[in-house]
DNA sequence: GTAAATTCTTGTAAAATCGACACTAAATAA
DNA sequence: TTATTTAGTGTCGATTTTACAAGAATTTAC
């Protein structure tokens, strides 16, 4: 094999931010990191990139090493490459998100790195640049919920209109009007309506709803406006 | 310096996508190869990072190198990793794209490498998978432009109504309607109006205007709609 | 077993925005 | 002086968004 001559190779990452929610709060996902410096620390969920792979092998590979979840909505979002920020030798990290339903989660769970779920505002200290990077995937998830349905990634195959509306007032940390939150939702005619209601969590009971997959695939791309003023929260 | 054992380090490159507008036209500013494989070839911007670099400062020094031109706009869109994409030996790219205002690039062009300005669809052969690079850059651009402000940078500082609706125009090859563009535009706030006009383009004459730049970096994350249902264009 | 309480969902009306089209104004060319 | 071109403002109806009300389905309290 020819090579580029007088040039520096360098190791190439990647670390994945995992969101999760549980029915009233966002969380992250987090793994002790197991392998010097800064063993035992926490960290985002990461991997060398293997020769046969590209990043977004990689990627899926670690999370699914971690987590045992396979066709995750994941998408790439930024490299972070300092050239100081792994102190043992140059690193470049390629960062993704990835939105998991939490519940389908605990069943697979891989207990060999024991990941644990930490709240938003409860993160512990990060190694390296994770923090940052953290920080950019929430602004991340942030801008592109205003516009687009992936939120409803983090819920179970049904689920409830206010069971959604509580996971975008998570999102952004403030209230929507309920009755103007259902009627946009329905309006953009990504869901189907189920014969049963969901009766745990509230008296009178919630029509659950199905996303309508070939819809959703098709307008994905559509601005949503779920969101009144998105700018408000970048 | 510790090491991780047993991994591949691999080389990392950035190639940038170089947007230009002639006022009539949206162009790409391409090279030919200077090294072998495909030497001879066209091809984007592109170079190693090299140890003391960040990604951001490799893109900004290969576009110097290049062009002569500092302070672009310029903005990292995706990594292309595939293992076979350089058949050299594994690269990964970083890919970036700029917007620079044509006429002040061709004062300060830089003659050694000869680069030379396509319009997009004359765009010769390109090595490697630089045209896929160029389709999602072009994409990209289309879509953050239905967002937010960013092709006021393809401009010169000064600049009429009319331009940038033809600017508009080419992008999304359409025609929007005058009044309304005018209309919408002037409502954003971020013009101001400047005494001249320019003569060359129309009888009549259109004022110049520059960009209200503490209006635009405040407002930049703000949603614009100077293009009517973008969606359409993806 | 009835009334109160909770909360999901549909209604309504005012306000803001958007888009289609008309028209005025400014300058030049003939 | 008149015709021609084109920049930019006006108008109006249609659509979308927002704010607030009321109705409907349950469950709990007594």
């Amino acid at each position: 094999m020819q090579k580029y001559s007088g040039q520096k190779r360098m190791l190439v990452a990647t670390d994945c931010i995992i969101f999760g929610f549980d029915g009233w709060n966002i969380k992250l996902l987090l793994v002790q990191r197991g392998l010097e410096p800064e063993k035992h620390k926490w960290s985002l969920m990461g991997g060398f990139i293997q020769p046969s792979e590209s990043p977004d092998d990689a990627a899926n590979r670690v999370l699914e090493l971690r987590t045992g979840l396979k066709n995750v909505y994941m998408e790439q979002f930024q490299v972070f490459g300092q050239p100081g920020r792994d102190p043992v030798e140059r690193t470049l990290s390629i960062a993704y998100f990835a939105l998991i339903d939490i519940h389908q989660y605990e069943k697979q769970l891989s207990e060999e790195y024991h990941p644990e779920w930490f709240l938003l505002d409860e993160m512990p200290d990060l190694i390296f640049d994770h923090v940052e990077m953290v920080r950019l995937a929430k602004r991340q998830l942030r801008y592109k919920a205003a516009l687009h349905p992936i939120l409803f990634q983090l819920l179970p195959e049904k689920f409830t209109i206010p069971q959604l509306q509580a996971l975008y007032e998570g999102v952004y940390q403030t209230k929507f009007d309920d009755r103007n939150f259902s009627r946009k939702l329905l309006s953009t005619g990504l869901l189907v309506k189920q014969p049963e209601k969901d009766k745990l969590s509230s008296k009178k009971g919630a029509f659950y709803y199905k996303l309508d997959q070939s819809h959703y695939e098709e307008n994905f791309e559509s601005f949503l406006n779920l969101v009144p003023n998105p700018e408000k929260f970048f």
